[in-house]
DNA sequence: CGGAATATTGATCAAGATCAAAGCGAGTGG
DNA sequence: CCACTCGCTTTGATCTTGATCAATATTCCG
């Protein structure tokens, strides 16, 4: 069940505010950092909505992102988290056909994607760039698909590597809620709970605090990642 | 558990035989049409594996394409069918992270990598057309994560309308196997059929064989849909 | 310190998996 | 043409995993 609720749901944003100082490297990555305007997200707050025009891209700077959907029945399935570097909402077709919002107060960079698609109608590099990273945004969903299909202890240990692997060092401070993890892996928040326990208990984590997860035993996880 | 058995193994194919015929407006499906050899694939033959080089891209021309994972508990994990006129195979990394055969008797288009990859690199039209094609791609596995959190009787809905939708008519003539549905859908064959007689039974739908269904009460399918 | 939100733990329930046995349909050979 | 087989599908009985319901515990803030 659906238990955080979107503190905010002022009128959708548009871009304002200064200039992006990150620099990269690369045509299309470049240019984000160079044309993308910086905005503030507080927790919770929606930076998108399903059925919305799909007029920006976006390009997290810091905090965290999830993007889900809303079932008819009330629950919601997160399809990705996008963590600080992550770049999300590049849709070809007209409108999101998902939502998105901040899971803790976050920066994100924000793109007119007119100006993103005018520059691939130029800058062929760019265009590749654009290409791979949707293909990369693609795998993980088919990863993502694969999880779902295993079972409860496999889908967190799943999660934790992947955490892992995104957030440097083995000690992992987590932005998201029970809830959240819960809503990404199909699960509801006490199996959640119980299988990190159980992880726990089996010496393959320690959790200093709930959104705080050290990895004592990679290759036990690994061999329950399936 | 797998039952199904690929009946080939026979070594990897490279694309033989002579041009296609069909033709196809915009330049980059285009190119696929007049690049591409057409291939035949026998019932269960491989098209690639999972951690091969992925040299080539697919077209389907006739038959049904799955693309899957094997998980180390020997369960397969169809992530998607591709039917006539879909392609696939179109993936940015070195190599394939999952694999791919013919569900029936197909013929299939093989198109080098490379040559395509030289085109997009002149040609923007192509390379934003390819853009177009994966996150078509994406979209669907987005939507096939949200299928997989749905119930057992959901998730059939959800694939006798998406397959209503793909094949014309309301008497579909499905390609694939109760096993390979439920593959698709993670759930057992046992639970496919179950609720198929259910759906039969509450005459959303009409079984008239195995493999042809159909579809007598759209709305009760979309009411489940969620 | 108090109170709300978040997380853990326990008891019970239910959906779907598993185990087991028929049933059916297409192809083969007598 | 019928009997037999093989692969696939259906149906039934039981078991298991994770959901649900319920009660604390803990943490975070004012």
């Amino acid at each position: 069940m659906l238990t955080q609720v979107a503190t905010s749901s002022s009128s959708r944003h548009a871009p304002a505010g200064g200039r992006s100082t990150t620099s990269d490297t690369g045509g299309f990555l470049a240019s984000i950092n160079l044309i993308g305007a910086k905005m503030p997200f507080a927790r919770n707050e929606e930076i998108y909505g399903e059925g919305e025009e799909a007029e920006y891209a976006y390009k997290v700077l810091s905090g965290a992102v999830r993007v889900y959907k809303i079932l008819n029945d009330g629950r919601r399935q997160i399809s990705a988290f996008y963590l600080a570097g992550d770049i999300f909402g590049l849709e070809p077709g007209g409108e999101h056909s998902f939502s998105a919002d901040a899971v803790i107060d976050s920066e994100v960079l924000v793109v007119k994607r007119a100006t993103l698609m005018s520059l691939t109608s130029k800058d062929v590099g760019a265009a590749q760039q654009l290409w791979s990273l949707t293909a990369r945004d693609l795998q993980q969903m088919q990863d993502h698909v694969v999880l779902l299909v295993k079972s409860a202890r496999e889908r967190i240990a799943s999660f934790l590597l992947q955490m892992g692997s995104r957030i440097a060092g083995n000690e992992i401070e987590i932005p998201m809620s029970r809830q959240d993890i819960a809503d990404y892996l199909g699960l509801t928040i006490e199996t959640v709970s119980r299988m990190l326990t159980q992880l726990e208990n089996s010496a393959a984590i320690a959790l200093p605090a709930s959104r705080r997860i050290v990895i004592r035993n990679k290759s036990a996880l690994t061999r329950l990642n399936s």
